[in-house]
Formats: structure tokens, sequence, C-alpha cells
DNA sequence: AGCTCAAGTCAACGGGCGTGGACATATAAA
DNA sequence: TTTATATGTCCACGCCCGTTGACTTGAGCT
């Protein structure tokens, strides 16, 4: 019935873009090959050809959106702001930006054995890493990793756990408490009163 | 062959073990039934008999080591401390305590649908609420959140993420930056600079 | 126009899953 | 010893999954 115009190269998008929209919402075991192609259209086969597999696909995915993390002019200065902006966010599916759905997208896999090692990869590489090279000083992998801690954990808590405690009172205070945080979090010394 | 000896009692915690040693290395979806049972040295089908269905055999071992948490004589001013610990301590498959896999055996199974509700409610009832309680003045959810973003990142960052930043250097100051941001983050004041 | 090959569809496979009903057996009462 | 029931096993059903190979059809070239 009405087979789709012939067009390789929009149809690998179609079926990368609904791919990134399902993988968003649940993780890698429970979004099926059939979910993502009858979204983009298409049937389930393409998977196999164009990604070689299910993994496949899943890398393409993460590969996709690659580099948009940091890159807006973020610098050591406005690292702990913009985490700040980041954590506190309010994400309904619409206005969601690229670096939170990023974050997202790897925390909602994080536990599938089949995408382990795609997710831990892809962790290291595009969100812990540039980081950690973003602040100077000593240890700043362990640095970036406080930080980073505070943000995958309000990220969870809000979105996965559906606990929104940020939201029911004023956001200010929570803003300024979280960029609080996050400043001792990346400062060098322990007790670090930094700005 | 051989059937085992029949002890209903015996049977039904053995399951329940096995259970909740494999939900805690791996999610929900991951686990499956068979392994369950064949860890225990039992049939599948008593899963269903015993606790109607996964779901319930799920909730049945959340709700086993209810109460264990904060339970242990933590005050509101050995909190900070304590959740410290939690963050920062080395856990290998053994030394674990009970704490600590509650948390994690949440966190696995945090984004599976099937098992999101089950989730949910142990997190708020065992987790959120006895820290909010524990603490008090105002918004106490809404701090207890903040702190518990902090141990919920690090968890994942140290065990699902396999990013141990934390490990490879001195524990002692990684250990000091934590405390001190447990401390920020449960006190009253936005600044607080408690103890 | 006719030809050709990429692009897309279809049907089926092998496998794992959770679940339920029919059957076997050890234990405890009579 | 016989009987009854809780306890445990076996088997198969139905479902969904990822993957594959054979088939069909569109687009582009000559």
């Amino acid at each position: 019935m009405s087979p789709r115009v012939k067009n390789a190269a929009a149809t690998r998008e179609a079926m990368l873009a609904s791919a990134g929209r399902r993988f968003l919402q649940e993780s890698y075991e429970n979004v099926g090959l059939r979910d993502i192609a009858g979204d983009a259209g298409v049937d389930v086969a393409l998977v196999s050809r164009y990604f070689g597999s299910k993994e496949g696909l899943f890398r393409e995915v993460l590969r996709g959106s690659k580099g948009e993390w940091l890159d807006a002019g973020v610098t050591r200065e406005t690292l702990p702001a913009w985490l700040t902006c980041l954590a506190t966010r309010v994400h309904r599916q619409e206005d969601d930006r690229q670096d939170l759905e990023r974050l997202l997208l790897i925390l909602r896999s994080a536990s599938s054995p089949k995408a382990a090692r795609i997710v831990h990869d892809s962790f290291r590489e595009n969100v812990l890493t540039p980081v950690a090279n973003l602040i100077d000083g000593e240890d700043p992998e362990m640095r970036a990793s406080l930080a980073l801690s505070l943000l995958i954990g309000s990220t969870i808590l809000r979105t996965i756990m559906e606990v929104d405690a940020f939201s029911t009172c004023d956001v200010a205070p929570v803003r300024e408490r979280m960029l609080s945080l996050f400043k001792s979090a990346l400062a060098q010394a322990p007790r670090g009163e930094a700005a």
C-alpha cells in the first residue's frame, strides 16, 4: 500500500529523529524497533539495513547531537550558572534544549546492559571530559564529577522519579542554593567561597 | 527429578532473596523470572503462585527491607556525615550495607515503565520523606531533594556509569567536600555555613 | 521507452518472556 | 495405612522482540 517516496538520506534522518524521540522518553530496552519505524512511517527492516542493529541505531543517536554540550560559549566563569540553569529548568517535552535532552537520553538507558558501554563512552566523551577540561586546577575530573552528580541527581529526581520539590516553592531560592552548591563543588579549595 | 523439600516459608524467603540480588544488579526489565527461580533452586511457576506476578514480587522486594533507612540512630546533626559516608563508600558487591542496596535497587529500575509507580512510591516513602522529616525548618522536602540529588547522582556515577573519579585520588578531600556540600544543601539559610 | 539498481516492503524465523493449567509428590492428619 | 492438601514441577500457550532473506517498486540513466 502506497509505498513512501524513495529518499535514502531523508528516511535515515527520519528514523534517527523518531529514535531520538523514543529513546528520550523510554529506556533502550523499552523502545521497540517497530515503534521507531512506525513513527518514521517506515518498515522495521530498514533499521538493520541502515544501522546494522538496534545497538548501531542507538549509538548513532547518541553520536548525533555530538559536541553540542558546552559549545554554546560556556566559560569557566559561567559554568556554575549554566549548570544551575540546566538543573532547574522546567522541561515540558517541548521546550527542552539539546543539552538536557542529551543528558536525559544518557540517563534513561544508563542501566541497560546492551547499551551500557555506549552510554558510558558517550557520557565520558560528551559530558564528563568537556566539563573537566573547562575547569582547571587539581583533580578536575573529581570536581567535575562532584558537580555533575548534583546535575544528574536533580535531573533524575525531577524527570524520572517525578519528584519536583523544586517547583512547588519559589524558584529563586532554589536557583540560589543550586548556584552556591555548583560553585563550591567546582571550586579548588575544599571550602571555596568563589565570587 | 529430586524435588526439593517442601517448606513454603523458606522457599518464599529464598525467592525473595535471590530476587533482591538480581534486581540489585540489573533493572526490572532485564531480570527474568527464570533467573530468579533458578538462583533459588525453584520452578518459575512459584513466582505467580506466591507473589501473583513479577510486579508483585518486585513490590515485595522493595517492601522487604522497609524502614531500615535512617533508623540506625541518624539524627539531624549526624545526617550530613551519614550521607557522606553513603556517597563515598566503596561498595564491592559484598560489603554493601542495606542502605546503599536499597537506594541502588530503586535507582536501577527507576526508568522501567512497569516498575515506575512502585519505584516512585518506594522512593518517596522510604527515602525522601524520612529525610525531609528528619530535618526541620522551611521547605524541608526541597532541601532533602537537594541533598538526595547529590547522593543519587554520585551513586549513579560510581556504580552505573562506572565513573569513579572519587576513588582515583585521596578519599579524605573528597569526603571533606562532600560533607561540606551536604551541609549547605540541608542548611536553612541559602548560604548556610553550619558547624 | 526500456533497463537497472537502489530503496522499501513483506513474511517469517528463532528465541525469550510472563503466565496459567494440568500433573506429581512430600507432608500431615485420620 | 490410607487420604487429603499444601507444595512444587512440567509443559505449553500467546506475545513481543530483533533480525534476515526474498520480493516489489520506485527513481534515474541511456
